[in-house]
DNA sequence: ATAGGGTTAG
């Protein structure tokens, strides 16, 4: 009988099969200690066809629960909407001297992790510890990811030098944390130092470490990865395919990315798709982007919200403005619903066509509250083209929103600027010395010779920090004679002309770049990738140095590329 | 009284 139970649980696809199976014990007598009655709550709590609380239901039908059952239940809700739920009951398990075993441990862990419950999570850590749980490779690793997923990276730091015993697993946590966490350095470090210690890295461990090389821009290790993949049959594996692919685009090497895409011999997935359109509208090779947006429709994959995003964004940073709009059109018709991203995104089009009239009745219809990024893009487009009145109410809405930021303030007082209205002006810049309008800090990072160099704006941390200095003197000096002038109205420190001037020439892709020009052979390309995006005047004079320096230098913004070469870039001078 | 839990791309 218990044998046919077991087969009959397996087979169960539907919540009306579990109460079948229910009503069989109860009517059977054998609810309360049937060997399988443990398995079915565990079906009816955690399967896509059963209910997590019809499983409460049954909970309350059993007697004395055991601590699987307990389990069932804590695992449910810990993969439910509401994952906090599952603390409460991992109390009451406490109070009623329930035993807690690893596994209870592990579930509401892994609540903890998708609650972003940090303080939550290092009690629990505490409770392990205190009630003597024994805590083996699987739960440290719970426990470690937990501490990286709600942003304590030094915790799981901590749990992992701490860990007697480390597994593959453990590795892989970690990495993964450090490259999602911001910190992809660390993870290549990591990744590093796993090798040296003779471990094999897996699928999961070349996932992270992609990811940190796509951060970095770090393309001779993004590389020396793909190579491994390659070797060890990885690539059989799509999520490592789309890793690789993302990895490339990221690094600037669109062909290669795409070379990937083409050979793949796994099939493509939607994020396979999506991934290549993204890395064609990093480009602004708008064209190619819309051409794949309607294979993949051929290829049986159905474009999603994603798929139209970063098709408009290909139209946006090719300046594809009828396309654009017709794209976003023709969203609907496909079952696809435009999200604040998508609206976000024509506004963008629009305004950069000059087209405001458009983009603020689009803000205005929209369905959705329209938030503060809409308006700033509007504000962005105003100053382009000089319309005040519009400017004036993009940033009264960004004021009433409480979203108005440093940027937003420059961009209003250069508008007043632009009018000579000098009253204006000095309102303007008086507001903002009442407001919090801390930046964030921007950096640069290039490769050179597989190795990581990082810049941040004035920086002099670096050893060869005198040579860059006076390569950028040379550099200033030389730029001079192709009729260049600092836009120092960008600078926003009530300081002198010169020094406003300075603090544009050691912008952190400036640095970068000089440190190229003096640490690469003459004629070879210069990489940089920047965390925020390219500032107008870097980019007017990273094009001269691509003219008199003869160089092709390729810069990552937070956006896209911009490959800079005798003295244009491919973006237009549109971004 | 069985086993079950951890790392994973846009």
């Amino acid at each position: 009988m218990a044998f046919r139970l077991e087969a009959l649980l397996q087979k169960c696809a539907s919540l009306f099969h579990i109460k079948q199976l229910q009503a069989h014990l109860i009517t059977t007598g054998q609810f309360q200690f049937h060997p399988s009655r443990t398995k079915l709550l565990e079906l009816c709590a955690v399967s896509p066809s059963g209910d997590l609380s019809f499983a409460c239901n049954i909970f309350r039908q059993i007697g004395t629960p055991s601590t699987n059952d307990w389990n069932a239940i804590v695992r449910g809700l810990a993969h439910s909407s509401v994952p906090t739920q599952a603390i409460p009951w991992f109390r009451t398990m406490l109070r009623r001297s329930q035993r807690v075993d690893a596994l209870t441990c592990s579930f509401v862990l892994k609540a903890c992790a998708r609650a972003l419950a940090l303080f939550e999570a290092s009690q629990l850590h505490s409770q392990i510890v205190r009630i003597g749980v024994e805590a083996d490779v699987l739960l440290q690793t719970t426990l470690l990811d937990v501490y990286a997923k709600s942003g304590d990276l030094d915790g799981a730091h901590k749990v992992f030098d701490e860990m007697g015993l480390r597994d593959i697993a453990s590795w892989n946590a970690l990495i993964s944390g450090l490259a999602q966490g911001n910190r992809p350095n660390e993870a290549m470090a990591l990744f590093n130092k796993m090798k040296e210690e003779g471990w094999k890295p897996n699928e999961v461990t070349v996932l992270g470490a992609l990811s940190a090389c796509s951060q970095l821009g770090a393309s001779k290790q993004g590389e020396n990865i793909h190579r491994y993949i390659v070797n060890d049959m990885l690539d059989k594996n799509v999520i490592v395919c789309n890793a690789v692919i993302d990895m490339y685009a990221k690094c600037g090497f669109v062909d290669k990315a795409y070379s990937v895409f083409n050979s793949m011999s796994c099939r493509k997935n939607i994020i396979t798709w999506n991934t290549m359109i993204m890395a064609l509208a990093m480009n602004g090779d708008g064209h190619k982007a819309l051409d794949l947006l309607s294979q993949m429709d051929l290829d049986g994959v159905h474009p999603d919200a994603v798929s139209y995003l970063a098709a408009l964004c290909a139209c946006n940073h090719a300046g594809l403005v009828e396309e654009g709009v017709s794209l976003f059109d023709s969203m609907t018709e496909s079952g696809v619903k435009p999200n604040v991203k998508h609206y976000g995104s024509v506004v963008d089009l629009l305004g950069r066509a000059g087209r405001l009239k458009e983009a603020c009745d689009i803000i205005r219809s929209m369905p959705m509250f329209p938030d503060e990024v809409l308006w700033q893009t509007l504000l962005g487009a105003s100053k382009t083209y000089g319309n005040v009145e519009m400017a004036e109410m993009a940033s009264k809405k960004l004021v009433e929103m409480g979203s108005i930021s440093c940027g937003d303030f420059v961009l209003l007082s250069n508008i007043y600027a632009a009018q000579k209205r000098w009253d204006d002006v000095g309102r303007v810049r008086e507001a903002m010395k009442n407001r919090d309008v801390r930046k964030v800090p921007g950096f640069s990072y290039m490769e050179v010779e597989g190795e990581l160099h990082k810049f941040v704006n004035g920086d002099h941390s670096h050893p060869n920090s005198r040579e860059i200095y006076a390569k950028l003197d040379e550099i200033k000096f030389r730029i001079k004679g192709y009729g260049y002038t600092a836009e120092t109205d960008l600078v926003l420190h009530d300081i002198g002309e010169e020094d406003k001037e300075n603090v544009l020439n050691y912008h952190s892709e400036k640095l970068a770049v000089a440190f190229g020009l003096i640490s690469t052979i003459d004629g070879t390309p210069i990489q940089v990738n920047k965390n925020l995006r390219i500032c107008v005047d870097c980019h007017t004079v990273i094009k001269i140095i691509s003219k008199i320096y003869n160089r092709e230098i390729i810069v990552r913004d937070r956006a896209r590329f911009h490959r800079f070469n005798q003295g244009l870039c491919s973006c237009k001078d549109y971004w």
